[in-house]
DNA sequence: TCTATGGTGATTTTT
DNA sequence: TCACCATAGA
């Protein structure tokens, strides 16, 4: 590939960053301003200008989509084989370099990967097994404590517990941790924590990948936790070349460990570093840009950026107040219907909101006016419990010692085996130190059960050694479709007419495909693809659901927003305590939730609407909602509200007896604080004041949003 | 083993 | 309100 072409379409600042001499980089890209790009330039850069191997450079993502493009990409353009190159999650790449070194660090050459379901199902066995009784720690927080101290690279026997609590969390984490090592079980934060101890400990191994990979680049940079970071230094070996790319307002997961700062430190940590700026947007016309600027620098930590386009100001950001939820939903998807049946396909159209619950009310309209819509989130294909039972099998009969498996689908399909046959089971296992499996074994030969017990687990061990013997089949879908017909697990769903169960006889069809896609792409030549297969139903759940292709408006969390683009956007539910959230501001993550704000905004390309609903039905009960403070943060002039047919404005109705606001009013803001209004303009929708603030100076507010107390 | 009942609690979720 | 659980009874 020539340097001129990898330079083709590129901005004088993305240009600078792809062909940077400098040996580490910082990318501090906007919403929209091309980082993914820049990013995979840089990588064509490496190889056609500074002569890099392809198999030297590692590329880390955080999902399997973003890793995906890139290989795409990649592929597009190179005529190299793109499986072995290094380019993955950060779990992918973990993954591949445990395959490689599993008895270095204590695993078995058979370990399995546990996802999140199964960890929890974990914990609570564990738990139960243990007598720790405590009504007051919930199993979740347990999962919570483990995967924090995991993210923190702290095992158990690291921790010191000066109180109650922590002794009884770290004692699960340590009867956990003992059972996985026994059992050869990893969960997502073990595979970074293993090979983060393997490079640490191991000389040998820490060589050959410092070696290895002379060039680490990393996208979402703000999204890393403590343990990625660590990792990445450790790989770099104060030798690599470090290529980061991020921008910290758009860091919105904070609470799951992300670390913002991680941006900062890099800088602080790496002594040759530079650091470049992209700020011209190529998504999203000027009145949108100046929306998102304007509420993000309410935010004080903030590295500071400011997007700008080239594109016009374009429409105005529609504003509606509803009277309440329902007509929230109403008002939306009637001008959904509207704009559909005009320039814009369905799938153009967004409807993003702060919390799953809110997608409801939308989908009753949407169902009523025969609208295709697609909710992303929820359970994915390999997080189904069709999908996990038959994978149980697998893995049980792949290791006998998986307990946990054999927990799953002892009983599915149901065979008689009870709870009061499981704890006999589970207390034979224990008193003899053995795997489920093998005490099972055990006891029917021992015939400690009654007969019509042990048929029922002869059946059973039987399906187990049978899916065994399959293993000897090497064509996977074939395998797959041999393992459903013996656990015979269709037959459960079978004699039920209803659509749930349709439609997981259909999940379990669909695992073959599944295998059969699969099949295509296996990267390890050196383990049965089964084993692959099942590791990779692990790290990468799938997709949400189906009809994908299908012409749909899409409806998502603002969380699973981030990355993608809509030429119309719908924000809805702008309201205090809904967004930003009530457990979010007690937690004190205002700004978290602005960073959200403007990931919402910056979705938005030609047409933006933001709602809001002053009554809406939660818990039960209608509560009246305070509109939300990011709507205050916008500037007027960007805005125009949509007036429902009938009924008061809502600026007007907010607009609470004006009369009182008068020139040299005392007046209180609850984030100004204390300030005098010196002038006003406008008046009903539009009705604004300027106040002087005692401590932040002059400020032009709108009056119904503002929220501002009068003085006496 | 299946189903009915009552109590509880309630964001966001890349792997 | 509603989904999720643990427990009780059929």
């Amino acid at each position: 590939m020539e340097t001129t072409s990898i330079l083709e379409n590129l901005n004088d600042n993305q240009k600078n960053a792809v062909c940077s001499e400098s040996k580490n980089c910082l990318v501090i890209a906007g919403a929209g301003s091309g980082k993914t790009r820049v990013l995979i330039q840089r990588i064509f850069w490496l190889i056609s200008s500074r002569k890099i191997s392809p198999y030297s450079i590692l590329a880390v993502t955080f999902t399997n989509k973003a890793a995906s493009e890139i290989k795409k990409r990649l592929q597009a353009n190179l005529r190299i084989k793109i499986e072995n190159m290094w380019v993955g999650t950060f779990h992918g790449i973990c993954y591949r370099i445990l395959r490689k070194n599993y008895s270095k660090v204590g695993l078995p050459k058979n370990f399995q990967i546990i996802d999140a379901d199964d960890q929890l199902r974990l914990i609570k066995r564990i738990i139960k097994e243990s007598d720790i009784e405590n009504d007051q720690i919930q199993p979740k927080q347990y999962v919570w404590y483990i995967n924090k101290k995991k993210d923190e690279s702290t095992r158990s026997s690291e921790v010191k517990p000066d109180d109650f609590v922590t002794k009884q969390y770290n004692l699960v984490y340590s009867l956990y941790e003992e059972y996985c090592r026994k059992v050869g079980l990893v969960d997502f934060g073990e595979i970074l924590l293993k090979v983060v101890e393997l490079l640490t400990k191991d000389k040998e191994t820490f060589i050959y990948y410092k070696n290895l990979f002379k060039e680490i680049l990393i996208d979402e940079f703000q999204d890393t936790n403590s343990i990625q970071y660590k990792l990445v230094k450790i790989l770099s070996g104060n030798e690599n070349s470090i290529f980061a790319v991020g921008d910290d307002d758009q860091s919105i997961y904070g609470w799951r460990g992300a670390i913002v700062e991680n941006i900062k430190k890099l800088q602080k940590d790496l002594s040759d570093i530079k650091v470049y700026r992209l700020e011209q947007n190529y998504r999203s016309s000027g009145n949108i840009l100046s929306a998102a600027n304007n509420v993000i620098l309410n935010n004080s930590s903030r590295m500071g950026k400011e997007l700008w386009t080239e594109d016009s100001s374009g429409e105005l950001i529609k504003f509606f107040s509803a009277f309440n939820d329902s007509e929230e939903a109403k008002f939306v998807v009637e001008k959904i219907e509207d704009l559909t049946k005009g320039d814009f396909k369905r799938s153009e159209v967004a409807i993003l909101y702060r919390s799953n619950a809110q997608s409801r009310i939308f989908e009753e309209y949407f169902i009523s006016k025969n609208i295709p819509y697609r909710i992303y989130g929820g359970l994915r294909f390999f997080e189904r419990a069709e999908i996990k039972d038959v994978l149980a099998y697998l893995r049980l009969a792949f290791n006998t010692r998986d307990d946990n498996s054999f927990e799953r689908i002892i009983n599915t399909p149901t065979r008689g085996i009870g709870e009061k046959t499981k704890s006999s089971i589970r207390e034979y296992a224990a008193k003899n130190n053995l795997p489920l499996y093998y005490a099972i074994e055990e006891m029917c030969e021992k015939k400690i059960l009654t007969n019509r017990i042990v048929e029922s687990l002869y059946g059973f061990m039987k399906a187990i050694e049978k899916i065994k013997d399959s293993f000897k089949i090497e064509n996977l879908p074939e395998q797959i479709l041999e393992v459903i017909e013996i656990t015979k697990i269709k037959d459960m769903y079978s004699s039920d007419k209803n659509e749930q169960a349709r439609s997981k006889i259909e999940n379990i069809d669909e695992l073959v495909t599944a295998a059969d896609f699969f099949s295509d792409e296996n990267q390890f030549d050196d383990i049965p693809i089964i084993e692959s297969f099942l590791a990779h139903a692990s790290l990468e759940a799938g997709e949400g659901q189906g009809s994908e292709w299908d012409d749909c408006v899409q409806l998502m969390t603002l969380h699973s927003s981030k990355g993608l683009e809509f030429p119309i956007v719908f924000l809805v539910g702008l309201e205090e305590g809904l967004f930003p959230s009530r457990l979010s501001l007690e937690e004190g993550n205002l700004e978290e939730e602005r960073r959200l704000c403007y990931v919402g905004i910056t979705r938005a390309r030609k047409l933006l609407f933001m709602t809001y609903s002053q009554i809406r039905r939660q818990y039960g009960t209608e509560e009246y909602q305070m509109p939300s403070r990011f709507i205050g943060e916008i500037p007027t002039e960007v805005i125009e509200e949509i007036r429902p047919t009938k009924g008061e404005s809502f600026f007007k109705s907010n607009l609470n007896d004006n009369n009182s606001i008068l020139i040299g009013s005392r007046v209180m803001h609850k984030k100004f604080g204390e300030g005098t209004i010196t002038s006003s303009e406008g008046n009903d929708n539009n009705a604004r004041v300027q106040v002087s603030f005692d401590k932040v100076g002059n400020k032009w507010l709108i009056l119904a949003l503002a929220n501002l107390e009068i003085l006496k």
